[in-house]
DNA sequence: ATATATTTGTCATGTGATTGTCATATAATC
DNA sequence: GATTATATGACAATCACATGACAAATATAT
C-alpha cells in the first residue's frame, strides 16, 4: 500500500497540490503537511524517503523544523529540498548550513523540481552506500561503527589500516598503484614517500594474518597492491 | 530517454547558451550548470561521457573541481575539457596537471569546439580500451585487475610477460619484428639484444604451455614473431 | 599540564623474483 | 652437409618488495 514516498511540507493549499500533482506525474507518492507539527505526526507514521520543506511556516518555522529534523538520529539521514521564496543567497547559505541537502527557488519548473529530486536521492543513495558494511567471508567492516570483525571477533586496527582495508573492500580485484592508493587512503595533497605505503600494507597484513586472511592483500609486482576476494 | 550527455558547467548563461547550441547542432545531448554545486548533482544524477568546465567558477574554482573529479574514482575517467578566458600559458599548464584532457581558448569556434570533443572523445574511447579485458578462448587477460587466467585458473606471470602477451593479444594475427616488439612492449629509448626477446618469447611460451596454449606464439623464421588465434 | 601510549612516516637491510646476456643445442633452409 | 636462425638453460646483476627498528607526531590518560 505505502510506497517510498516524499513528504511536502507547505502552508499553502495551493502549492501542495502543485507540488503533488508534479511528483505524482513523475511517478512519486507524496503525503501533505501545513506545518511542522502535523509534518512531525506523518513522518512519525511513516519515513518519507525525502522531504520538501518550506523555508516559512507557521509556529515553528522551516529552518527551524530542518534543523530539527538533522539533529534526531532517527531522522538525519532523510534528504531535504528547501522551498525558499526569494533567490536570497543568504538563506541559500543558510538553509544549507542548517543541513538540508538542496533548495529550490520558486517560482521553479516541474522539471526542473523532478531534476533535483533525483539528484539528492541518487546522492544520498550514494552516501549510505558509503556508510555501508562491507562484508567478505568472515571478514566485515562497518564504517559507521569504525569497526572490523574477523570471524566473529572484533580486531584491533588503527586508523589508517581502517581507511585502507575500506577502501580495499569497496574496490576489490581491481590493481592500485602505491600512488592511487596514497590519493584514495591519504587524500590527493599529502607529501608521503610511496614505499610507505608498503608499511601499511604490511601492517594491514599483519592484522588480517591473525586470521588467516593475509591472502586477501596480495602484491602486483610492478604495479602495485590489489584486494582479492577470490582464491 | 536520456542519452550519452555533454555537461556544460559556466556561470554565465549566454555562453552556456551558445555551447549548448553548437552541441545540438553536432548532434549531442548537454546539460548545463552554472556552478560546480550544481555540476557535481548533474553528475550524480547521470554520468556525462564529457565535461566542459569554464576556468572561473563562482564558489569552487574551475581548476579546484576538476582536481576533485580527477580524484574521485568514480568519475575520474570522464574527460574534461577546460574553457579559459584567456590564452594564458601558465592556465594551460596547471589545467593539464590538474588532469584536463584538453582546454579552448574563448572566443573560439564551434567547429573549433566540436573538432576538440570529438578529438577527446576518441583518445578516451582508445583509452578505455586499454583497460579492456581481453579473451581468446580460454585465455583472458584483464589489465584493471592486471591478471591472466588460462582455462578458469589464474597463472602466474612475470611483469615482462604481461606487457608482451597484452601487446600479442591487443594485436593478433601480424607479424612483429624484435625491434618493433622492442619498441612496443619495453618502450622506444631502451637499447636491449634484439635476442633478449627470443628469451621472453620463450618465458611466455613456457607459461601457455602449461595449457597447451603454446602453440598461440609463432614464430614466423626470418622476420619475427605472431599471435596467432588460429591452429 | 604532564606523562604515557598509540600511531605514523621514514629508513636500512634482507630476500626473493625478474631481467638481460651469453653459450650451446636444435631446427630450418639451401 | 654447410649455413643460418631460433630455442633453451644457466647465471649474475639488478630490482622491487618485505620487514624490523626508530623517532616524530598525536592522542589519551592522569
Amino acid at each position: 500500500m505505502s510506497e517510498q514516498h516524499i513528504l511536502i511540507v507547505d502552508d499553502e493549499a495551493a502549492i501542495r497540490e502543485m507540488l503533488h500533482l508534479s511528483l505524482k506525474k513523475a511517478g512519486y507518492e507524496a503525503i501533505e503537511a501545513p506545518d511542522a507539527r502535523q509534518a512531525r505526526a506523518a513522518i512519525y507514521n511513516q519515513m518519507p524517503m525525502l522531504i520538501l520543506l518550506d523555508w516559512m511556516l507557521p509556529g515553528t518555522s522551516g529552518i527551524e523544523f530542518a534543523r530539527q529534523l538533522k539533529k534526531d538520529p532517527q531522522t538525519q539521514q532523510i534528504p531535504i529540498i528547501m522551498l525558499t521564496a526569494k533567490g536570497e543567497e543568504g538563506d541559500k547559505v543558510r538553509g544549507l548550513e542548517v543541513g538540508a541537502d538542496d533548495y529550490i527557488t520558486k517560482p521553479f519548473s516541474p522539471r526542473e523540481l523532478i531534476a533535483r529530486i533525483k539528484a539528492v536521492l541518487r546522492r544520498s543513495a550514494s552516501l549510505q552506500q558509503e556508510n555501508q558494511q562491507l562484508v567478505i567471508k568472515e571478514l566485515q567492516l562497518d564504517p559507521s561503527e569504525h569497526r572490523v570483525m574477523l570471524k566473529g571477533q572484533e580486531v584491533q586496527i588503527g586508523p589508517t589500516e581502517f581507511r585502507l582495508l575500506h577502501f580495499f573492500m569497496k574496490n576489490p580485484e581491481r590493481v592500485y598503484s602505491r600512488n592511487q592508493v596514497l590519493d584514495q587512503v591519504w587524500g590527493g595533497n599529502v607529501y608521503i614517500e610511496e614505499r610507505t605505503v608498503d608499511v601499511h600494507i604490511r601492517r594491514l597484513r599483519k592484522i588480517l594474518a591473525e586470521h588467516q586472511y593475509e591472502h586477501l592483500v596480495q602484491t602486483v609486482r610492478g604495479v602495485g597492491y590489489r584486494f582479492s576476494i577470490r582464491e
